[in-house]
DNA sequence: TATGAGATCAACT
DNA sequence: GTTGATCTCATAC
Protein backbone atom coordinates (compact mmCIF):
# COMPACT_ATOMS: atom_id res chain seq x y z
CA UNK A 1 0.00 0.00 0.00
CA UNK A 2 1.73 3.57 -1.07
CA UNK A 3 1.82 5.69 2.05
CA UNK A 4 -1.07 8.60 2.23
CA UNK A 5 -0.46 11.78 0.58
CA UNK A 6 -0.27 15.32 2.21
CA UNK A 7 -3.23 17.33 2.37
CA UNK A 8 -3.04 21.04 3.14
CA UNK A 9 -4.34 20.82 6.56
CA UNK A 10 -0.72 19.33 7.48
CA UNK A 11 0.40 22.17 6.49
CA UNK A 12 -1.93 24.59 8.72
CA UNK A 13 0.32 24.28 11.76
CA UNK A 14 3.34 25.50 13.48
CA UNK A 15 5.70 25.72 11.09
CA UNK A 16 8.36 24.33 13.99
CA UNK A 17 5.96 20.93 13.96
CA UNK A 18 5.65 21.36 10.18
CA UNK A 19 9.30 21.18 9.37
CA UNK A 20 10.60 18.20 11.43
CA UNK A 21 7.59 16.44 10.02
CA UNK A 22 8.40 17.55 6.30
CA UNK A 23 11.69 15.38 6.77
CA UNK A 24 11.80 11.93 5.19
CA UNK A 25 8.21 12.72 3.21
CA UNK A 26 8.10 12.03 -0.59
CA UNK A 27 8.57 15.50 -2.42
CA UNK A 28 7.36 15.05 -6.82
CA UNK A 29 6.93 17.70 -8.96
CA UNK A 30 5.73 16.16 -12.39
CA UNK A 31 6.80 12.90 -11.12
CA UNK A 32 10.30 14.22 -10.41
CA UNK A 33 11.81 13.99 -6.93
CA UNK A 34 12.97 12.10 -4.09
CA UNK A 35 12.52 12.31 -0.50
CA UNK A 36 13.26 14.97 1.91
CA UNK A 37 15.86 15.60 4.03
CA UNK A 38 17.08 19.18 4.81
CA UNK A 39 14.55 21.86 5.58
CA UNK A 40 14.81 24.98 7.30
CA UNK A 41 11.87 27.28 9.26
CA UNK A 42 10.96 31.01 8.87
CA UNK A 43 8.11 32.87 10.94
CA UNK A 44 6.98 36.10 10.33
CA UNK A 45 8.57 37.31 13.55
CA UNK A 46 12.47 36.20 12.15
CA UNK A 47 14.14 38.98 10.62
CA UNK A 48 15.61 36.55 8.49
CA UNK A 49 12.25 35.57 6.70
CA UNK A 50 11.23 37.17 3.74
CA UNK A 51 7.41 38.22 5.44
CA UNK A 52 9.47 40.15 8.77
CA UNK A 53 9.24 43.05 6.79
CA UNK A 54 5.84 42.84 5.84
CA UNK A 55 3.51 41.82 2.51
CA UNK A 56 5.39 42.74 -0.57
CA UNK A 57 4.43 41.69 -4.70
CA UNK A 58 7.53 39.41 -3.93
CA UNK A 59 6.10 37.93 -0.44
CA UNK A 60 2.58 37.83 -1.60
CA UNK A 61 1.54 34.08 -1.25
CA UNK A 62 3.70 33.77 2.00
CA UNK A 63 0.37 35.84 3.26
CA UNK A 64 -2.14 33.92 1.97
CA UNK A 65 -3.42 30.03 3.22
CA UNK A 66 -1.22 27.20 4.49
CA UNK A 67 -0.45 24.21 2.05
CA UNK A 68 0.66 26.47 -0.98
CA UNK A 69 4.07 27.05 -2.85
CA UNK A 70 5.98 30.44 -2.25
CA UNK A 71 8.63 30.76 -4.94
CA UNK A 72 11.25 33.27 -4.82
CA UNK A 73 14.81 33.98 -7.03
CA UNK A 74 17.71 33.74 -4.70
CA UNK A 75 20.73 35.75 -5.68
CA UNK A 76 19.37 36.81 -9.08
CA UNK A 77 20.02 33.11 -10.00
CA UNK A 78 18.54 30.25 -8.55
CA UNK A 79 14.36 29.31 -7.72
CA UNK A 80 14.28 28.08 -4.31
CA UNK A 81 10.61 26.43 -2.96
CA UNK A 82 9.08 26.98 -0.05
CA UNK A 83 5.95 25.70 1.65
CA UNK A 84 3.40 28.05 3.32
CA UNK A 85 2.35 26.90 6.99
CA UNK A 86 0.25 28.14 9.91
CA UNK A 87 -3.03 29.55 10.19
CA UNK A 88 -3.96 32.07 6.90
CA UNK A 89 -2.06 35.47 7.53
CA UNK A 90 0.61 34.22 9.66
CA UNK A 91 3.10 34.63 6.91
CA UNK A 92 5.92 31.47 7.99
CA UNK A 93 6.97 29.13 5.67
CA UNK A 94 9.29 25.63 4.97
CA UNK A 95 12.27 26.29 2.96
CA UNK A 96 12.84 23.41 1.16
CA UNK A 97 16.49 22.91 0.75
CA UNK A 98 17.57 19.46 -0.24
CA UNK A 99 16.07 15.69 -0.80
CA UNK A 100 17.31 12.22 -1.98
CA UNK A 101 16.71 12.21 -6.00
CA UNK A 102 14.72 8.65 -6.46
CA UNK A 103 12.01 9.41 -9.39
CA UNK A 104 13.26 10.99 -12.53
CA UNK A 105 17.09 10.75 -12.24
CA UNK A 106 17.22 10.87 -16.18
CA UNK A 107 15.42 14.28 -16.04
CA UNK A 108 17.27 15.47 -12.93
CA UNK A 109 20.59 15.07 -14.34
CA UNK A 110 19.59 16.64 -17.67
CA UNK A 111 18.77 19.68 -15.84
CA UNK A 112 21.78 19.71 -13.80
CA UNK A 113 24.10 19.09 -16.39
CA UNK A 114 25.63 16.81 -14.09
CA UNK A 115 25.39 12.84 -12.92
CA UNK A 116 26.47 12.65 -9.22
CA UNK A 117 23.60 11.73 -7.36
CA UNK A 118 24.27 13.65 -4.27
CA UNK A 119 25.00 16.90 -5.89
CA UNK A 120 21.60 16.18 -8.16
CA UNK A 121 19.93 18.31 -5.20
CA UNK A 122 21.97 18.85 -2.24
CA UNK A 123 21.01 22.56 -1.54
CA UNK A 124 17.62 24.80 -2.52
CA UNK A 125 19.30 26.17 -5.56
CA UNK A 126 20.42 23.33 -7.00
CA UNK A 127 16.89 21.51 -5.92
CA UNK A 128 14.71 23.70 -7.77
CA UNK A 129 16.83 23.71 -10.61
CA UNK A 130 17.01 19.75 -10.96
CA UNK A 131 12.81 19.49 -10.08
CA UNK A 132 12.31 22.30 -12.63
CA UNK A 133 11.18 25.14 -10.76
CA UNK A 134 10.24 28.81 -11.32
CA UNK A 135 8.21 31.28 -10.25
CA UNK A 136 5.90 31.80 -13.44
CA UNK A 137 4.90 27.76 -12.99
CA UNK A 138 4.99 27.17 -9.16
CA UNK A 139 4.54 30.27 -7.36
CA UNK A 140 1.02 30.09 -5.47
CA UNK A 141 0.03 26.81 -6.67
CA UNK A 142 -1.57 24.41 -4.01
CA UNK A 143 0.47 21.62 -2.74
CA UNK A 144 -1.79 18.69 -2.85
CA UNK A 145 -2.85 19.10 -6.51
CA UNK A 146 -0.41 18.73 -9.89
CA UNK A 147 2.26 19.38 -10.65
CA UNK A 148 3.06 18.83 -7.09
CA UNK A 149 2.71 15.13 -5.11
CA UNK A 150 3.60 15.12 -1.47
CA UNK A 151 3.57 11.99 0.60
CA UNK A 152 3.80 11.16 3.65
CA UNK A 153 7.15 9.51 5.55
CA UNK A 154 6.98 6.21 6.43
CA UNK A 155 8.02 5.57 10.33
CA UNK A 156 9.99 8.28 12.26
CA UNK A 157 13.66 9.29 11.39
CA UNK A 158 16.21 10.33 13.21
CA UNK A 159 16.13 14.43 13.04
CA UNK A 160 18.60 16.57 13.74
CA UNK A 161 18.96 20.57 14.15
CA UNK A 162 21.24 23.19 13.93
CA UNK A 163 21.45 26.68 12.33
CA UNK A 164 20.40 28.25 9.07
CA UNK A 165 22.71 28.23 6.43
CA UNK A 166 23.87 31.62 4.25
CA UNK A 167 22.08 34.26 6.36
CA UNK A 168 23.16 37.25 8.16
CA UNK A 169 20.23 38.11 10.35
CA UNK A 170 18.89 36.05 13.05
CA UNK A 171 21.97 33.32 12.19
CA UNK A 172 22.02 31.72 15.37
CA UNK A 173 18.49 30.09 16.05
CA UNK A 174 18.51 26.14 15.31
CA UNK A 175 15.75 26.13 12.62
CA UNK A 176 17.39 23.92 10.55
CA UNK A 177 16.79 20.31 10.28
CA UNK A 178 17.73 17.40 8.63
CA UNK A 179 17.48 13.40 8.40
CA UNK A 180 20.24 12.13 10.53
CA UNK A 181 23.43 10.34 8.71
CA UNK A 182 21.87 11.38 5.29
CA UNK A 183 24.55 11.59 2.52
CA UNK A 184 22.43 14.06 0.25
CA UNK A 185 22.41 17.08 2.89
CA UNK A 186 23.57 20.61 1.52
CA UNK A 187 25.88 20.62 4.15
CA UNK A 188 26.57 17.99 7.35
CA UNK A 189 24.86 19.11 10.67
CA UNK A 190 27.53 19.75 13.19
C1' DT B 1 40.41 21.64 2.42
C1' DA B 2 39.80 26.57 2.26
C1' DT B 3 38.93 30.93 0.65
C1' DG B 4 37.37 34.30 -3.08
C1' DA B 5 35.10 36.05 -7.14
C1' DG B 6 31.51 36.12 -10.53
C1' DA B 7 26.90 35.40 -12.10
C1' DT B 8 22.42 38.37 -12.05
C1' DC B 9 17.90 40.50 -10.32
C1' DA B 10 14.21 42.14 -7.36
C1' DA B 11 13.40 44.29 -3.03
C1' DC B 12 14.58 47.78 -0.36
C1' DT B 13 17.23 52.17 1.42
C1' DG C 1 23.30 51.82 -4.99
C1' DT C 2 23.40 47.76 -1.83
C1' DT C 3 22.05 43.29 -0.31
C1' DG C 4 20.81 38.54 -0.29
C1' DA C 5 17.15 31.91 2.65
C1' DT C 6 23.18 30.32 -3.59
C1' DC C 7 26.27 27.75 -6.49
C1' DT C 8 30.29 26.92 -9.25
C1' DC C 9 34.81 27.34 -10.56
C1' DA C 10 39.51 28.89 -9.86
C1' DT C 11 43.44 29.39 -7.21
C1' DA C 12 46.05 28.69 -2.96
C1' DC C 13 47.69 25.86 0.86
Amino acid sequence: MPPPKLHRPFFARSVHKVAPDLIGATLLIDGVGGRIVEVEAYHHTDPAAHSFGGETERNTVMFGSPGYAYVYRSYGIHWCLNFVCEPEGSASAVLIRAIEPLQGLATMRRRRGLTDERKLCSGPGKLGQALGVTRDKLNGLALDRSPFALFAREGTPEIVTGVRIGITKAAELPWRYGLKGSRFLSKPFQ
